[in-house]
DNA sequence: TTGACATATTCCTATATCGGCATATGATAT
DNA sequence: ATATCATATGCCGATATAGGAATATGTCAA
């Protein structure tokens, strides 16, 4: 067998650091391809080609407009990533896990109503 | 050029899902890496296998005792995963927002102090 | 010393990348 | 219709997997 896809999951397609620049560069904002080629001065196949992998798992979403498109982050696609992530958190700041237990309570009230 | 080596960072160790269980096994104590053959029931050569690579990254932690060997989480090597995904994380709860800017805001206090 | 136990390492094969380059698709303007 | 612009896709190469099986290394016990 051979490694994880990419596609399979957040986890994968955002282990790619090329990946992530990509997500950052998107930001808050909707961005065009060929900004994203001058932003990072990377080729255009290949930027078409990781904002692929983003879309197979719903990191980032487009619009079409014309010969453009639109693209912007979905945040909620994260989600798992930094669900899984947060457990550890409170290794490194004793100070933090105390609200960090708040933010899951409120979550939790939050899910529940 | 090939994928980025599972060694790399991080993001590249815990992509793997097998490599996230391992570490969930783990948990907030000390493990041996019998007890997470039995845990996972994944075979121990690849047990010893990912646990190197999460080794490698810092992920875990060991402590060798006699034939056996300790393995424990050391979350902080998780920090940089967790640092930019929380970027992202405000997009899917506003309640939670205020919060997490307020654990920004508190975090760097307690780093300038 | 020898055998059993705990863990790590090596060899193997199939597979899925990433990047470069070329090209296809699709839309707009003239 | 045709040229141009914006984006996506295909083909290629080298490379690093994950998992299975076998084996090596290291430690303890009798």
């Amino acid at each position: 067998m051979a490694r994880t896809p990419t596609t399979t999951d957040a986890f994968n397609a955002v282990a790619e650091a090329s990946r992530r620049e990509l997500v950052d560069a998107i930001g808050a904002g909707e961005v065009t391809v060929s900004e994203l080629v001058e932003r990072l001065g990377i080729s255009q196949p290949q930027v078409s080609k990781h904002l692929a992998v983003l879309r197979a798992v719903g990191i980032v979403l487009v619009r079409a407009d014309g010969r453009h498109r639109w693209y912007r982050v979905n945040g909620l696609a994260l989600k798992p990533v930094h669900d899984w992530v947060s457990t550890f958190a409170r290794t490194w700041n004793s100070r933090l896990d105390q609200l960090d237990d708040l933010l899951v309570e409120l979550q939790h009230e939050e899910d529940t109503r």
